[in-house]
DNA sequence: TTGAATTTGTTCGTATGTATT
DNA sequence: TAATACATACGAACAAATTCA
C-alpha cells in the first residue's frame, strides 16, 4: 500500500527508526505486564527503561502509559514511578458521568438508567447475600443506618454513610466483577444526583428505613423481602427522577 | 506564549507559566464539548486549534486526546480529524479482557464472573422484553437460531450469529446503559472464551435450542419461562468453566 | 532542614506517514 | 499525480514532585 516501507525494519531516515504504531506500544506494555506476571500494585520499569525495552521514544511510551492509566491498567505517580493499576471500573464511571453531564435531559435519563442497573444488580446478588448473612447479627450495619437516620432528621445528607453501607454489605461477595460494578454505578449515581438539584423530599426517610429492612431480610434469610426492601430503597429517588423528567419535557428548563 | 496568561488563573509557581496539569487539560476538553453542545460524531477542533484554545502544548493536547479516546469520549481518525466519541462501554471491555488475560486462573474466574453478570442483566430485562415481544412473531430471530443450529451441527462456531441474535433481541430496549452494558459483557465473554481452549461439547446444542426457547417465552409473554431459557442458555458454558477451574486448581496447568 | 538524586510532567522543534482534494 | 492538511513519531531540554541521605 505504501511505496518505500521495508518490512518491519528500522530507519527510512537514518536516525529515527519508526518501527511501530503507538497502539502496539500499548499492547507491548500489556504484554510486559503479562509476561512478567505482575499483579496490581507491582512497580513497572521507569519510562526511560521502557523506551529502551520497547525501542520507542519516550513520547510514545508516555502516550501509551496515558492510555493505560486512563483504563486503570497502570497507575502513574508523579515523581515516584509507575505501577500496575487496580483494574477497577473507574473508566466506566468517567464515561457515564460525562454522558450525564452533557445536558440536563441527559442527566435525568442517565440517572434513571443507572438506577435501573443498580436495582438489577442488587436483585441478582440477593441469593448469595442471604446465604452469607442468614442467622447473623450485624451491629455495624445497623449503626450505619442509625447514623443515616440522625443525619436525615437533621436535614443533612448521608452520602458517606450510604456508600459505607453498600460497600460493607457486598464486601463478602465472592464475585469481584459484580462488586466493582455495583460500586461503579453507586459512584455514577452519587456524582450525577447533585447536578439535578433535587429537593430532598420527606420521602427520603423511606430510603433510610429501607436500609434497615434490607438487613432484616438478609438476617432472616428472606429473599423476597430483600427484593421488596431494595425497591423501597430506590422508590423516592425514582419518583424524583420521573418528576424531573416530566418538568424538563414541559420545557420548564433548557 | 509564556508571558501572555489570558484567563483568570494565576501563575501557580514562579518561573514559567505552566498553568495546568494534563489532568485538567482532559477536563477542559470535556468542558469544551459540553459548552459547545457537541454530540457523538460532531467534529472537534484540530489539535493545533485546541492548543491555542487551551493554552497548552501539542503534546499535552495529544496525551489528553489519547486519554479521552481510550474512554470513547473522543474518536480520532488518522489524517482526518477528531470527533466526539460514541460514549460506549469499550473501556470496560478492554479492562476486563486484560484482567482475563493475566493468567489462566484469572481467565476462568473472570469468565465465570462475567457470565454471572450477563445472567443478572438478562434476567432484569425480562419484563421489559416481554412487554415488547408479547404476541409478536419474529422470523428474523428464528432464522438466526436456524443458522446457529446448522453451524453447530457442522462442527463450526456461531459467534457472529450469537452476537447478532442478542443485539437484535435488545435493540428495542429503551435503556441505553443496559443495552451497552449487555453488549460489553457479551464482547468480554467472546474475547475471553477462546483463551481457554474449551472443547465444544455436545452440550452446545442445548445453548442453540435455548435461544429458540427464549423467543418462544417472549412471544408467549411468559417471564418465568424466559428466565429458565436464559439459565439453560448459559448452563453448558458454566459447566465447562467449573470443570476448567477444578482442573487448574488440581495443578494440571499453571 | 537542606539538598541531591530519581522519576514523571510539560514544552518545543522537527521529520514523516496518511487521508483528502 | 501533486498539493494540502493533519496525525504520528522522535528527542532534547527543563519543570515539578517524591524520596532519601
Amino acid at each position: 500500500m505504501n511505496p518505500a516501507r521495508p518490512p518491519g525494519t528500522t530507519a527510512p531516515t537514518g536516525s529515527t527508526g519508526r518501527r511501530k504504531a503507538r497502539w502496539s506500544t500499548v499492547e507491548e506494555i500489556k504484554d510486559y505486564i503479562r509476561e512478567h506476571g505482575l499483579r496490581p500494585g507491582d512497580p513497572l520499569p521507569t519510562e526511560n527503561e521502557l523506551c529502551e525495552e520497547l525501542g520507542v521514544s519516550r513520547s510514545s511510551v508516555r502516550e501509551a502509559m496515558r492510555t493505560l492509566s486512563s483504563l486503570d491498567i497502570v497507575e502513574v505517580r508523579h515523581g515516584h514511578g509507575s505501577f500496575v493499576g487496580g483494574l477497577s471500573m473507574s473508566p466506566l464511571v468517567s464515561g457515564l458521568v460525562f454522558r450525564g453531564s452533557l445536558n440536563r435531559d441527559g442527566t435525568f435519563r442517565t440517572l434513571r438508567e443507572v438506577v435501573q442497573v443498580r436495582i438489577a444488580l442488587d436483585m441478582a446478588v440477593a441469593e448469595e447475600l442471604v446465604s452469607t448473612y442468614r442467622g447473623t447479627t450485624n451491629e455495624d450495619l445497623r449503626e450505619l443506618v442509625g447514623r443515616m437516620r440522625r443525619r436525615s432528621e437533621a436535614g443533612e445528607t448521608f452520602v458517606e454513610e450510604d456508600g459505607e453501607f453498600h460497600r460493607a454489605l457486598l464486601s463478602q461477595l465472592d464475585n469481584t466483577v459484580v462488586r466493582q460494578l455495583v460500586g461503579a454505578f453507586w459512584e455514577v449515581h452519587t456524582s450525577v444526583v447533585p447536578m439535578l438539584g433535587i429537593a430532598t423530599s420527606a420521602e427520603i426517610a423511606t430510603t433510610v428505613e429501607a436500609h434497615g429492612e434490607m438487613i432484616d431480610a438478609l438476617e432472616a434469610g428472606d429473599v423476597p423481602a430483600y427484593h421488596e426492601a431494595v425497591l423501597r430503597h430506590y422508590a423516592p429517588l425514582q419518583h424524583a427522577i420521573e418528576q424531573g423528567l416530566a418538568e424538563t419535557e414541559d420545557g420548564t428548563h433548557d
